[in-house]
DNA sequence: GTAGACTGTTGACATTTGTCAACATTTTAT
DNA sequence: ATAAAATGTTGACAAATGTCAACAGTCTAC
C-alpha cells in the first residue's frame, strides 16, 4: 500500500514518531487521485483547492507570460507537495499552471483539512513548520545561485545538488527553471565543467 | 515604548488579538540591541544565534562571492524579520552578511527561546506559520519575476511593489538585490516606462 | 506502421547586460 | 575644514545570452 509512503515521509521530518492511531488521522484527511503525463493538476484562473504529496511522479509549476512564453517556477517528484500556496490560502485565482511530466499518484488535502490536522494534530503542525523551513532554506539558496551565477554556473549546481532530476525532466523544461533558453543549455552542457 | 510595535504587528497576523499577558511572555524571549549604520549584525563563518524584528531601521543580507563581489539576497524595514535560517535552525557557519543600512533598533530572539515559546503559546506558533507562508509566496514571485523578466521590467515591479525602498536603500544595494549591476539600474531608470 | 508531436543540437546574428574607466556629487569621519 | 568614502551617471567596448531557422532522432497516438 502506498499510503505508508507518507507515513515513512512524516517520521523522517517529526521530532518523534507518528503512531499507527494518529496515521490513522491524518490518513482520513487525505483523498486519492491519479494523473496521466501531460494532464493539468491546476490550470491559470482556477483556485488551487487541494495541495498534492506525490506518491509516484514527477510535475511541474509554470508561469505564461503575455508573449505566451512558458517560464517553470517548480520542479517536483515523489515525496514533494505541489500545489500554488497563495491561491490555497487566499483563494485567489493562480497564475500558474503545474501538470504531470510523468504518470503521477498523487495524495489530495484541502485547506480546510490541513488546518484541521494542525489543531488536531500540534506534530503535524511542527512537521508543517519544518517543511516551509526547509523550503525557505532550499529558495533562498535557489535566489543566491540565480542572482549571483552564470548560467554554465547554475547548471553545475543544480546538476550536482539535483542529479535525478537530469534525468526526469526534459532539458528545455530544465533550461526554463534555470531561467535560461534550452538553446543556451545544449551549449553550457557541451562546455566541460 | 516600541516594544508595543511588536504586539501590533503580532495582532495583524493572529487569528485572534494576543492578550496582555500572552504580550509578557512574548516580550520575556526578546532582547534588545542597537545597530549604527554599516555596522554588522551577521558576519560570514559566525553561526546566526538570533533573529531580528525590526523596530527601526534599515539592513540588507549579502552574500560574497570568490570574487569578493557582493550580491545581495534580501532587504529588510521595520517590522521585518532578519537572519539566516539556515545558521539559525542548523547551528551552521552562515555565508551572508547582515548589516544596517540605517541605524536600527532590533529585538533578538534565540531559537531556543522562539521554540519555547512555540510550544507555550501556539498562537505564536500559528503566527510564525502565517509568516513562513506570506514569506514563501513573496519569494515565488521574485524567483517568477527573476527568472521570466529583463531588468527593466524587474525593476518597474520591484519600485511599484515597494516604492518606500526606493527611498530606503542606495541604487547599487537595489541593483545587486535584482541581479544586475548598478550602471544597468541607472540606465534602465532613464528609460520611460 | 505512419504522421505528427516532442526533444535536442547547431549556426548566424541580434540584443541585453556586464566591465572598466572617468567623472561629479554627496555624505562621512576626523 | 578637509580628505576620504560612498553614490550615481555616462561612454566605449566586451561577453553572455536570446532569437530564429534548420535539422535529426525519438516518442506517441491512432
Amino acid at each position: 500500500m502506498l499510503m505508508h509512503q507518507l507515513h515513512n515521509y512524516l517520521n523522517a521530518y517529526a521530532s518523534n514518531p507518528v503512531t499507527e492511531e494518529d496515521f490513522e488521522i491524518i490518513k482520513s484527511h487525505f483523498t486519492n487521485k491519479t494523473l496521466r503525463k501531460r494532464q493539468y493538476f491546476l490550470e491559470e484562473g482556477e483556485i488551487c483547492k487541494h495541495f498534492a504529496f506525490i506518491i509516484k511522479g514527477a510535475m511541474r509549476k509554470y508561469h505564461v507570460d503575455d508573449q505566451g512564453k512558458e517560464h517553470v517556477v517548480d520542479l517536483y517528484i515523489e515525496n514533494w507537495w505541489a500545489g500554488d500556496l497563495e491561491s490555497y490560502v487566499m483563494l485567489k485565482p493562480s497564475i500558474y499552471y503545474i501538470d504531470a511530466c510523468e504518470d503521477c499518484e498523487l495524495m489530495l488535502i484541502t485547506n480546510e483539512s490541513k488546518i484541521k490536522l494542525c489543531s488536531q494534530l500540534p506534530s503535524f503542525n511542527q512537521f508543517l513548520l519544518k517543511l516551509d523551513e526547509r523550503n525557505h532554506i532550499a529558495t533562498q539558496k535557489r535566489i543566491t545561485s540565480t542572482i549571483s551565477s552564470s548560467a554554465k554556473v547554475r547548471y553545475d549546481d543544480f546538476a550536482s545538488c539535483y542529479p535525478e532530476f537530469l534525468q526526469r525532466f526534459p532539458q528545455h523544461v530544465i533550461a526554463s527553471y534555470l531561467g535560461i533558453t534550452k538553446e543556451t543549455l545544449s551549449r553550457v552542457r557541451s562546455q566541460v565543467s
